[in-house]
RNA sequence: GCCCGCUUGGCGGAAUUGGUAGACGCAAGGGACUUAAAAUCCCUCGGCCGCUCAGGCCAUCCCGGUUCGAGUCCGGGAGCGGGCACCA
């Protein structure tokens, strides 16, 4: 029998549906509307298997709710901005442009071949001008409306590239590049007011039910909402105060220091005539700014001069320090130390040799004996040493603390988040153009609407390090639109963040160029029902976007608040990973088993030291092409493959072994369904008026199939639907016998096995739908349905258990009343012999459950 | 450092609300077919004892708890992974 032609028969049927139009999609207020889209891939060359793992999980979910009789969406689009292209054209001198679009040239055919049911005529491309200039009109309605403003931010400098440096681009403190040490240099920028919704996304999380927790709890530890008071230190000697942020206003009488950042504006003017201050300060501004960096980093400090004095102890002094571990852009940039109750204030005060005071004791410690020594005491306490906060417990100390610092006009309650407003100004090429124009007379002077967009230039060049856009000739000379002289255009360019915040509006409708999206049609798409994506963008991405979606109801574009119901986040896609003796990586293609079945160099014979699985990435070389495996095996292999061992939010670990018994499974069910001397009923054959042991066995399986199928895509439980759907086609190939029942269910069983699978190997299942004769196309056919009826089972096995083990199971009629079941399980002979005669003392019945016999 | 997750046979995993642990598959071993190989088909397959049957003991990362009953709930711990605001 010949093998099943993978590669032809997918071109076939994606030309049928390509010619009909099939994913095209409409409005259509008669029907429900499903949008499902997957996160849009960043064009890096080609498509990786995690791209693959994404789209075929989305195309799924858009397959089978379009055969639940659902009016779907599902685009597909370039987040084609970003740092590789330019690093692309550092290291290849190829324009960004020119690697981009060839980029995605590539991976549009790459995406093609898998069959996807996208409906391309939406197709985006954020670096694209006919997109940008979309967001350079958001962002200016943004400045109107007051949610973009510009304000002064550190970045991370390279001194000898002389540039800006992405995080990424630092390691270990010093340029990736140059390897000179990485300094922080203060920028004016344009942020984006996420803070100002604060409050609502944080609140909002919680009508997110279809969200994975895990997303949702993520996203408000980013938030940080945090309770605590304000505390303004009188400074001795000064009229100005120190004004401090703090979640344990209950612990005041244990402070022993003040901490401003290095770049407050106390530390700055202390540093004025101290140059050791200066020094530390400089070194301070040498730390990368990320934030694990500056947390993992030793923690230092050094002494103002200045002394904070303490609100509730008459000429207690504080000295206050700069420390290398306090944010300016958290609170107000300077804390009180309390070293007894906070970890990283006590390891401070053990450095410098600061004052331990425990204030708060455990509530079984006797206060008077209690210290500290090397592990900071956190928990609700006991307050002591405290004065008219002794004997609180933490939550009415805090309130008690801030009632006597209003009283005394020392501070307030407050609220901070850990959320800090969202720089966008990337000093950089490849973004769209920040749309502004700095005049002398005039200031900071949006480009007109009718500019629109600003263009990126082509002729750039990269010889110089640095953004580009800065050192292009006239490209920033331009006539301020207001008086007419001559001015400088803003260089910076957007965070790609700001493109991928709203893409999923403009793709509701055929792209204008008068507007970012159509109004009528968001109100008929949005919001996304389905987003599929990787976990890793659980707060950025994804926070961004729900903030943007807010921004653009405020500016009045559209009317929801939330841009996406549903979301699911996918796991990585993983493989072993090679070494050779010199420690090289190897791909998986170069490495083959020995006669021993440990690896092998596949040219040289040397051996290979095999590392764990990890997540496939190029520096490592544990890649495997997509393209390769689709050309080997057809994209319904490797589609069925990535559904069918793995839960799709946990890791996937990529084998040879598993692609070929996916091969092998396509292959059975083409010889299932093609198998000319099984009995095949013809297809309007009525059921029989009886069906035998057999038939009425595959016939009920059919329908709990089913059943079973639907519920698991429903939930998402991809694996669980090709096991069942295994289970079903493993026993049509068992079905035995020539007579007519069996010719009929067996054309039943066949024809949902191949709507069953169609959402997960389209090309295969309409391949084998008109096999069995049908005429129309499997991808216009209704999804099927079961009969209810169809599922009860007659009778139950019941565990019986003695004492929680197992001992026995049980036939019985299904809802035999409990005593004949407590009857039946004691006269077992396997319970008789466990109880060893004894009476039970108890006796558990669950209905057609399980027993459990209690001696 | 902080936040979040994950951990079940040789491997991927299954086990609605606590109720028969290991569905479905991969790998492995044995057999059939074949001149041979590939492909295909059949059988075995968590460990140990018994080993023909019957059966018994152990087993879901570790330690402890709740319960008639825990992979599932609670407390503590270990290992691995993701994110940390300019990678996308």
């Amino acid at each position: 029998m010949s093998r099943y032609n993978a590669k032809e028969t997918e071109a076939k049927w994606q030309t049928v549906w390509d010619d009909r139009q099939c994913f095209a999609a409409q409005e259509d207020p008669s029907r429900p509307k499903y949008y499902v889209m997957e996160m849009f891939p960043y064009p890096s060359g080609r498509i990786h298997m995690g791209h693959v793992r994404n789209y075929t999980l989305g195309d799924v979910v858009a397959r089978y709710k379009r055969a639940r009789g659902y009016n779907v969406l599902h685009p597909m689009g370039w987040d084609s901005f970003g740092l590789p292209a330019e690093n692309a054209a550092i290291e290849n001198n190829v324009h960004p442009a020119k690697w981009t679009r060839e980029n995605i040239a590539v991976m549009r055919d790459q995406l093609k071949s898998m069959g996807l049911s996208l409906d391309w005529s939406r197709e985006l491309s954020t670096c694209e001008p006919d997109y940008y200039k979309q967001g350079q009109r958001l962002f200016l309605d943004f400045v109107e409306a007051g949610l973009a403003y510009r304000k002064e931010s550190w970045v991370n400098w390279d001194p000898v590239e002389n540039s800006v440096l992405a995080n990424e681009q630092v390691i270990d403190g010093r340029g990736w590049r140059t390897g000179a040490p990485v300094e922080k240099r203060l920028l004016s920028q344009w942020f984006l007011k996420i803070t100002e919704y604060s409050d609502d996304l944080l609140a909002a999380l919680g009508s997110l039910d279809r969200w994975p927790d895990k997303v949702r709890l993520m996203q408000q530890n980013w938030i940080g909402r945090s309770e605590g008071a304000r505390v303004n230190f009188k400074l001795k000697g000064r009229q100005d105060r120190l004004d401090v942020f703090t979640t344990r206003p209950d612990t005041l009488f244990g402070a022993s220091f003040c901490a401003v950042a290095a770049n407050h504006p106390l530390a700055q003017e202390m540093a004025a005539d101290n140059p050791a201050l200066q020094a530390f300060i400089a070194e301070c501004n040498r730390m990368s700014t990320s934030e694990e960096a500056i947390e993992t980093a030793e923690k230092r400090g050094h002494d103002t001069g200045l002394k904070a004095l303490h609100p509730f102890i008459d000429g207690r002094e504080l000295p206050v320090y700069v420390a290398n571990f306090v944010l300016m852009d958290y609170g107000s940039g300077a804390i009180f130390g309390c070293p007894a109750h906070d970890q990283r204030d006590l390891d401070f005060a053990r450095k410098y040799k600061l004052p331990v005071v425990p204030v708060v004791a455990p509530k079984d410690a006797d206060p008077a004996g209690f210290d500290v020594a090397d592990v900071a005491f956190v928990d609700d306490g006991v307050i002591i040493n405290s004065e008219f906060l002794d004997g609180l417990n933490v939550t009415a100390g805090k309130r008690a603390a801030i009632d006597r610092l209003v009283e005394q006009g020392d501070g307030e309650s407050s609220i901070r988040y850990r959320l800090r407003d969202w720089g966008v100004s990337r000093q950089r090429y490849w973004g769209s153009p920040i749309p502004i124009i700095h005049c002398d007379s005039c200031g900071i002077v949006p480009v007109p609407a009718a500019d629109l967009p600003v263009l990126l230039p082509d002729d750039i060049s990269f010889d110089q390090p640095g953004n580009p856009l800065e050192h292009h000739p006239t490209w920033k000379n331009v006539d301020c639109p207001v008086c007419g002289k001559a001015a400088r255009r803003e260089t910076d360019t957007l965070d790609t963040f700001f493109d991928s915040s709203w893409y999923f509006n403009r793709f509701c409708a055929p792209h204008a160029d008068d507007t970012p999206f159509t109004r009528s049609a968001v109100d008929y798409w949005m919001p996304v029902d389905q987003y599929i994506g990787g976990i890793e963008h659980a707060v950025l991405h994804l926070l961004y976007a729900r903030f943007f979606t807010r921004a653009l109801r405020q500016c009045g574009y559209i009317g929801i608040d939330e841009p996406f119901d549903g979301l699911f986040t996918q796991g990585m896609v993983c493989h072993e990973t090679y070494r050779d003796a010199d420690g090289q990586w190897l791909f998986p293609d170069d490495v083959r088993p020995g006669d021993d079945g440990a690896p092998r160099h596949a040219k040289t014979g040397a051996v290979v030291e095999r590392g764990r699985s990890e997540k496939m990435s190029k520096s490592k070389k544990n890649v495997v092409d997509p393209a390769a495996i689709i050309d080997t095996y057809g994209a319904d292999t490797a589609r069925i493959y990535m559904l069918s061992d793995s839960p799709p939010d946990r890791d996937l670990e990529w084998t040879e072994a598993g692609i070929e018994g996916a091969w092998r499974y396509v292959n059975r069910l083409w010889r299932l369904f093609t198998d000319k001397d099984a009995p095949l009923a013809a297809i309007d054959a009525p059921m029989p008026n009886s069906l035998g042991e057999h038939a009425d066995a595959a016939w009920k399986a059919i329908h709990r199939t089913i059943a079973d199928v639907s519920g698991d895509l429903d939930r998402f439980h991809f694996n669980r639907a090709v096991a069942r759907i295994r289970e079903l086609t493993n026993l049509l190939g068992d079905l035995k016998g020539l007579s007519e029942d069996v010719a009929w269910v067996r054309r039943q069983g066949l024809q949902t096995a191949a709507q069953l699978i169609a959402p997960m190997m389209p090309h295969l299942a309409e391949e084998l739908w008109h096999a069995l004769g049908y005429e129309d196309l499997l991808v216009d056919t209704a999804w099927p349905t079961h009969d209810p009826a169809m599922l009860a089972e007659e009778s139950v096995t019941i565990a019986v258990q003695v004492n929680g083990k197992l001992r026995a199971t049980l036939d019985m009629p299904r809802d035999t009343a409990r005593e004949a079941v407590e009857t039946e399980a004691l006269a077992l002979e396997n319970v008789q012999r466990a109880t060893d005669g004894k009476a039970p003392r108890k006796v558990i019945v669950v209905p057609n459950k399980i027993v459990n016999v209690v001696v």
